[in-house]
DNA sequence: ATCGGTGCAAACAATTTGCATTAGA
DNA sequence: TCTAATGCAAATTGTTTGCACCGAT
């Protein structure tokens, strides 16, 4: 996905910032906040500015190369938007988020434009719990 | 649902403040916002502070007598909790936060517990887009 | 009489904004 | 060149906390 051509499509600049907060972005494992994302390129651009993180995170967002995901209290964390919907699983004792693939999205989508007259545009999926890693092993005997 | 008894079975005071934002909580035919709870309960009691809107909020959510719902950017909101599990249709439109009750949720927790280790606790499911209210007509012709 | 709860104000955390300067197109 | 984007710092917003006083049990 070349950032460079959507950005000056869309009549935006191409400057450094953006490109260093998408590829630290892209290279994440996981979501980062925009905390993470400023201490990240900063090592780099030490002058780089946090509000310029959030400025480049909303711009990504609108055109929907970025998407924020509410985890719980504390800040926002950010990844790639995918084109296939996951949901998240947060595990409450070791704080991994895990992406989850599966039909579920779809299901609540196709469930509401069954006669509900409510268009899904957007469906937002957490679920909190204990992953498997965490979770006491099932009693012997 | 007797809030007083709760609060003394499990060693905490029944206060003015806790039972007015518990009844307002109550009365609200929609989700309400710290700030909105608060709004209302000054109107009866000037001296009252947000901050104990908090607190008590906090502990009603403890007590798994309320909860609170990200229902995006901005403030959380709050309602009584239902035992059953809905979730959120909010309208880009207007604004407007429906629940919607169904077995979304429960598939959900069923689609977890099948094989994959992670034990939900809470699901959280909000649905962003546009009410039947707000959805343009279907074009005719 | 206790000790938990409150009001108040100040602290906090996350995010946004105003403005002068810089740099992409 | 000309305007959009940045850095910086200050402002906002939502929520939490410290502390002295008050009131429910």
């Amino acid at each position: 996905m070349d950032v460079g051509h959507r950005l000056r499509d869309e009549g935006y600049r191409l400057t450094p910032q953006r490109q260093l907060v998408w590829s630290v972005l892209r290279a994440a494992e996981h979501h980062l906040t925009a905390e993470e994302i400023h201490a990240r390129v900063s090592r780099t651009v030490p002058e780089f500015n946090v509000a310029s993180v959030y400025r480049t995170l909303t711009l990504l967002a609108d055109l929907g190369l970025a998407k924020e995901a509410r985890l719980g209290d504390g800040p926002g964390h950010w990844e790639v938007a995918h084109p296939d919907d996951a949901f998240h699983l947060v595990c409450r004792a070791c704080g991994t988020v895990d992406h989850h693939q599966g039909d579920l999205v779809e299901q609540v989508r196709a469930h509401l434009s069954g006669g509900h007259g409510f268009v899904a545009q957007d469906v937002d999926l957490v679920v909190h719990g204990v992953c498997a890693a965490c979770a006491p092993p099932p009693a012997a005997g």
